[in-house]
DNA sequence: TAGGCCATCTGGTCCT
DNA sequence: AGGACCAGATGGCCTA
């Protein structure tokens, strides 16, 4: 079953095509049919005649049968006869190659459209620097799994830990990007990383959410025996930054974080913040359409609300310290079941 | 330049 | 029969 309309142009060579089309703007984005079999055996006749292909190839194979016949006029096989191949059921062929090529193009740019929008949902979005498939997909099961934690536990997990989760499995570059999407500072990150203690580089709450930190909950399922520490390199950008619990270096207290990511921010427990990036856009498609990146917050440390947004509508939930856990389960629940 | 990532083609299999 | 799905192959682009 087709779904999407076509046009004529996929006839063109493929590689050509198909190269150009994954680059191309969403509205460039259409699923284009080779020309009707019908349609390609007419033009290619005397072009008048508008036959169907299965009436054109059953003529043409009738007149082929008339063909397999002995000396003596008998049909050289009797029963079931293996179809000779044709010049039209080649053509026939090839159309229908062509055609499920199409349908293969297209269900394939549905599957890589989901991964966007998965892209757009975990932290670390960017237009500019996309995660690969296989990173996106690493990273929104450990996503997935760090809020799972949250909501079990019902406490605010301490940042490092919470990061550190996130990239388990993920590649250098990829963790990499995550963290200098949260702004993590190297140095603690690395530390955390390696198992060293890092409570200089901790939130002033970590004290108060141990529960983050017991060795049951730092791992995500599939990454129990990962070490991360030895394949852990030093930051590309940020690794010069003063952790942000310690100090506001001049880069790292921009409120943007100017590197592949831009999102806008949302205070994030006062620890690092959230942003959402073209809520009118993914607000159509998601109401949980947000885009998370922490940056340092501008005020002091430890201002109150676990989240403080820029508008309250865009971010329903309000994980503060006093928030129960049940409370704020249901405020997640309600928002990805939205 | 090797390796990663990606889009596409292709043939096979399963399902309706 | 035909569409969906899948996995292997291939070639291009990009980056460390």
């Amino acid at each position: 079953m087709l779904k999407l309309p076509f046009d004529e142009s996929v006839v063109m060579p493929e590689s050509q095509m198909c190269r150009k089309f994954s680059r191309e703007s969403e509205e460039q984005k259409q699923i284009k049919k080779p020309e009707s079999f019908s349609k390609q055996i007419a033009l290619r006749g005397k072009g008048i005649k508008r036959v169907t292909a299965g009436e054109d190839t059953e003529k043409e194979e009738e007149e082929d049968d008339r063909e397999e016949e002995d000396e003596n006029g008998l049909p050289k096989r009797r029963g079931l006869r293996k179809k000779k191949t044709t010049k039209m059921r080649v053509e026939r062929v090839k159309f229908r190659r062509q055609e499920a090529n199409a349908r293969e193009r297209s269900r394939m740019h549905g599957l890589n459209d989901a991964l966007d929008n998965l892209r757009k949902v975990v932290p670390c979005y960017s237009k500019t620097q996309k995660l690969s498939k296989i990173e996106t997909l690493r990273l929104a099961k450990n996503y997935i799994w760090a809020l799972s934690e949250i909501l079990r536990i019902g406490k605010r997990p301490d940042l490092l830990t919470f990061v550190q989760n996130l990239c388990k499995g993920l590649s250098q570059t990829t963790t990499n990007l995550v963290a200098g999407c949260l702004q993590l500072n190297a140095r603690s990150f690395l530390m955390g990383q390696t198992g060293e203690t890092a409570l200089h580089t901790r939130s002033p709450y970590s004290s108060f959410y141990p529960a983050y930190h017991s060795p049951e909950l730092s791992t995500p399922p599939g990454h129990g025996t990962l070490d991360n520490s030895k394949s852990m390199k030093p930051y590309n950008y940020c690794s010069a930054y003063e952790s942000f619990y310690e100090s506001t270096s001049p880069e790292c207290a921009s409120p943007q974080f100017e590197g592949p990511l831009s999102p806008p921010p949302i205070n994030y427990n006062g620890i690092f913040s959230l942003k959402q990036e073209e809520a009118l856009d993914y607000g159509k498609n998601y109401n949980y359409g947000m885009h998370y990146c922490a940056v340092p917050p501008r005020g002091p440390l430890g201002q109150g609300s676990m989240f403080r947004l820029p508008t309250e509508n865009h971010f329903p939930y309000d994980l503060h310290l006093r928030s129960q856990s049940l409370t704020m389960q249901d405020e997640l629940n309600a928002v990805f079941h939205n």
